[in-house]
RNA sequence: GCGGAUAUGGUGGAACUGGCAGACACGCCGGUCUUAGGAGCCGGUGCGAAAGCAUGUGGGUUCGAAUCCCACUAUCCGCACCA
């Protein structure tokens, strides 16, 4: 008999009878319990499978065979976010194509994920850069241009220097580009935007109707960044008391209208350019200023307050009827509100600091702080002061208030605003889906239809990214000049291209029909299927990926694409995993490990069980090459008792309750992605396994352990277990009654201190639980007769005695 | 500054709804088998000689607190001149 643990030999032998078999593909039948359970699919990088995926997709996949195991009709796909810049970057440096590379970074990253022995769903891998695919990114591109949300724009837009590629605002991490940490600069560019904008209130609104950790809708919600204010209208005059119109604003403290003492205007607005504006040179020297500082240096440096007061214009302050001067500063943002700002420096730091700077006056209008030392921001606690017809109200009060009067007035009314901006979509880049619109100098911009597409990326020789800003797509002649869809006229091809995002916005509709040609899916298909019942992913995706594909599947059900408002019911993270070190992995650093070189020292089986025993798989945690010892030691425990076990099939009575325990906890523990206990729970009756046990009590620990470790435990099945395979074999079903022994050792405490434990029958009455505590010696030493005079009795867990004196 | 989290032995980490803190594992110590052991098996292992003391710090509530409340400190993540 065969008495060795053999990984390399056995792990490689199931591997082909799942696949052979096709074990875990998903039906399309109809009257299935269905479960769609969804991983972020990966970017097919050169280095391949790096320690930070097999974790989520370990967990994933205990998840998706137990409720295979459950009976559940299991949807557990997998595909390749193959567009982007590394393969095309990549390629340059190589001369290869970047198809090419996908081609054989894909093959690598399959080996590697099917030598740990996922359970994938082989029969509808997709890819991003596959025409077949892309027709349909393209297609909903389309149908937002169509409904205008899709539309070009001339604006400010960050730049990233090194990757000569613009950047969406979510792509911008402390003013560095977020792939390669260059500073992000600002570049005025016609660019094509998506208007998310439009559905910033429902993405808001129905993350009510999302499972999401409180992190994950927390850092959502402050992204959209929703606040309430009003707009209000102040009159600009000139010195000789000339009108030239409104200056509008908008402010959150509209309450504090008497406390505006002057008005700040962002650099890039257009007031700031006005022709009577005396001190010229002056105005424009700061503009071109803040314009050549990047958003970097912009908020770098943004504590020290400058700017510079326009001469010959001021504003009316509507409350209090008082010129107020106007200034220019960068620290008022064009792109957010209106570019303007009543500055109330009494109750707002910001204007407090330039108040103070260039010595303006400050007015307390909300009592409570001390406006000489700071602003006063509370809006909890403060009455209004210096106010006119707000004296005397409470700040919430007075907002009502003062939103009437302006409306009376005609000054301003009531707005709502968001933080989140428009997607910047377009990237000066070869390797990503062309946009599919063609610039008619007769028509304008012109959609291909739907039969013209998918519009493919031509062969370039060249993929460098252009000095000036262009896609190197522009440089095809051939395939930039076409002839107008609508009227035939020569025209040109946009050469842009869509971001990384693009794909994975929608890729989740796909795999329910991978290989539908006349849809994206079909509609049965996205009934069946949709939404994603779990979704796992990283924290970094929070407000790039989740967001925007969130907002692709509204605008899908807008259109009546898809059934459901929103994509995912469920969405967990699990923790950033760092190096053995404590600090981020790295190549340099040789603190992370290679999934292939622990898969040929230890096994794959080794491997899933450390990454989910190595901590709580929510939070983060840190790579360590001691686990791994333990972990396989543990499998040849489970290799050792199998082999051991006697014959008979009838359970152990002894071991029964054990049993259902332990079903139990591992049955929660992978509902709650606890897989650390789960493990911990089974190696622990895997001990008591050891002790003496039947081929029945180790069939329990075998299904228990096989989403886990599934080639060991379709091994030991096979050996031992009976009919078919373990990945289909039922899950095992706990007896709560089993679950409980029928006598319990309570604590017995005296005062508050433990003293000792007494053995009761389960669920014996208070008296008897004092009875048996009192007749402990230690007890009935110190009570040396005495009765207690209080006791505190938690049933079948602990007695407290208290005795005084 | 705002938002979210975390803090427990030598180490990674457990602990239901307030009820025996340290499950499980690593490491370490001892034993055993062995020509040998960086293998296996068995036993021990929070600190302290003990009374006792122990869950980042200081208070509080409670018969009882890692858990609840208040005030801090440290670390991590996200956002940040958003009016």
């Amino acid at each position: 008999m065969n008495n060795q643990y053999t990984p390399g030999e056995i792990e490689p032998k199931w591997q082909k009878i799942w696949l052979d078999g096709g074990f875990f593909r998903a039906s399309d039948g109809d009257g299935l319990k269905n479960f769609y359970c969804l991983i972020e699919f990966p970017y097919p990088s050169g280095v391949g499978l790096h320690i930070g995926h097999p974790r989520p997709y370990t967990g994933m996949d205990v998840l998706a065979r137990t409720r295979r195991m459950q009976g559940y009709n299991v949807l557990f796909p997998i595909g390749w976010d193959a567009f982007g810049l590394p393969a095309e970057n990549y390629a340059i440096k190589n001369n290869i194509h970047p198809s090419e590379v996908v081609r054989n970074n894909v093959t690598h990253f399959r080996g590697q994920i099917r030598r740990l022995g996922y359970s994938f769903d082989d029969s509808r891998e997709i890819n991003t850069t596959d025409p077949a695919y892309y027709k349909w990114t393209q297609w909903i591109f389309l149908k937002m241009f169509e409904k205008g949300l899709a539309y070009k724009s001339n604006m400010p837009v960050n730049w990233c220097p090194s990757c000569k590629c613009v950047l969406a605002n979510e792509e911008v991490i402390g003013g560095l580009c977020e792939r390669c940490d260059t500073p992000a600069e600002r570049r005025d560019k016609s660019q094509w935007m998506l208007k998310i904008t439009a559905y910033a209130q429902r993405l808001l609104d129905d993350l009510d109707l999302c499972d999401y950790p409180s992190r994950v809708a927390a850092q959502q919600k402050n992204w959209i960044g929703r606040s309430e204010g009003a707009e209000i209208s102040f009159p600009v005059v000139t010195g000789g008391g000339e009108s030239l119109g409104d200056l509008r604003v908008y402010t959150t403290r509209p309450d504090t209208l008497f406390g505006a003492t002057y008005m700040v205007i962002s650099p890039e607005h257009p007031l700031a350019a006005n022709a009577i504006v005396k001190n010229k040179a002056e105005t424009s020297d700061y503009r071109c200023a803040a314009a050549k500082k990047s958003d970097f240096e912009r908020t770098e440096l943004a504590k020290d307050k400058t700017g510079v007061r326009l001469d010959g214009l001021c504003a009316v302050n509507p409350a209090t009827g008082e010129n107020i001067p106007i200034y220019v500063s960068d620290y008022v943002l064009m792109s957010y509100g209106t570019g303007a700002i009543m500055a109330v420096p009494g109750h707002d730091e910001r204007d407090w600091a330039f108040a103070k700077a260039f010595g303006l006056p400050v007015i307390e209008v909300v009592a409570g702080g001390d406006v000489t030392k700071e602003a006063f921001t509370d809006t909890e606690t403060g009455v209004l002061v210096n106010s006119g017809f707000l004296n005397g109200l409470e700040v919430a009060a007075a907002k009502v208030r003062m939103a009437e009067w302006l409306k009376e007035k005609g000054l301003g009314e009531p707005v709502v605003r968001f933080k989140l901006r428009d997607w910047v979509f377009a990237r000066q880049r070869y390797w990503g889906e062309p946009i599919p619109i063609v610039h008619c100098p007769v028509c304008g911009m012109v959609p291909l239809s739907e039969d013209q597409l998918p519009l493919r990326l031509p062969e370039v020789k060249n993929y460098q990214p252009t000095e000036t800003g262009e896609s190197p797509l522009a440089a095809i002649t051939d395939w930039v000049h076409t002839a107008c869809p609508k009227c035939g006229a020569s025209a040109k091809r946009e050469t842009d291209t869509m971001p990384q995002w693009a794909g994975s916005s929608w890729y989740f509709l796909r795999y329910t029909d991978p290989n539908n040609d006349n849809a994206l899916a079909s509609k049965e298909a996205l009934e069946r299927w949709m939404p994603v019942d779990w979704y796992n992913g990283g924290m970094e995706h929070t407000t790039l990926h989740l967001l925007y594909s969130r907002f692709w599947h509204k605008f899908l059900y807008d259109i009546g694409i898809c059934a459901e408002p929103e994509p995912y019911k469920k969405r967990t993270s699990h923790g950033f995993i760092l190096g053995s070190d404590g600090t981020k992995i790295s190549k340099t650093k040789n603190n992370g490990m290679d999934p292939d070189e622990v898969v040929r020292g230890f096994g794959a089986d080794t491997l899933r069980l450390t990454i989910l025993f190595i901590g709580d798989f929510e939070k983060g945690c840190q790579w360590s090459d001691k686990a791994i010892k333990g972990c396989r030691r543990f499998l040849e425990r489970v290799w050792s008792v199998s082999h051991a076990a006697a014959k008979d099939e009838r359970i152990t009575p002894e071991l029964e309750i054990k049993l259902h325990q332990t079903i139990k906890k591992v049955t929660e523990d992978i509902e709650e992605l606890k897989f650390n206990t789960a493990i911990a729970a089974m190696m622990s009756l895997c001990t008591a396994l050891e002790k003496g046990c039947t081929r029945g009590d180790v069939k329990v620990l075998l299904r228990l352990l096989s989403p886990f470790a599934p080639h060991l435990c379709e091994e030991l099945w096979e050996l031992y277990g009976g009919k078919g395979l373990i990945c289909q074999a039922e899950w095992p079903v706990f007896d709560p009654a089993k679950t409980v022994e029928e006598t319990v050792e309570l604590a017995v405490q005296i005062n508050g201190k433990l003293r000792g434990t007494a053995t009761v029958p389960r669920g014996c009455g208070q008296d008897e639980a004092i009875a048996a505590a009192l007749a402990i010696e230690k007890v009935a030493t110190f009570a040396g007769g005495r009765t207690p005079d209080k006791a505190f009795v938690v049933p079948d867990k602990l007695v407290n005695l208290i005795f005084k004196g």
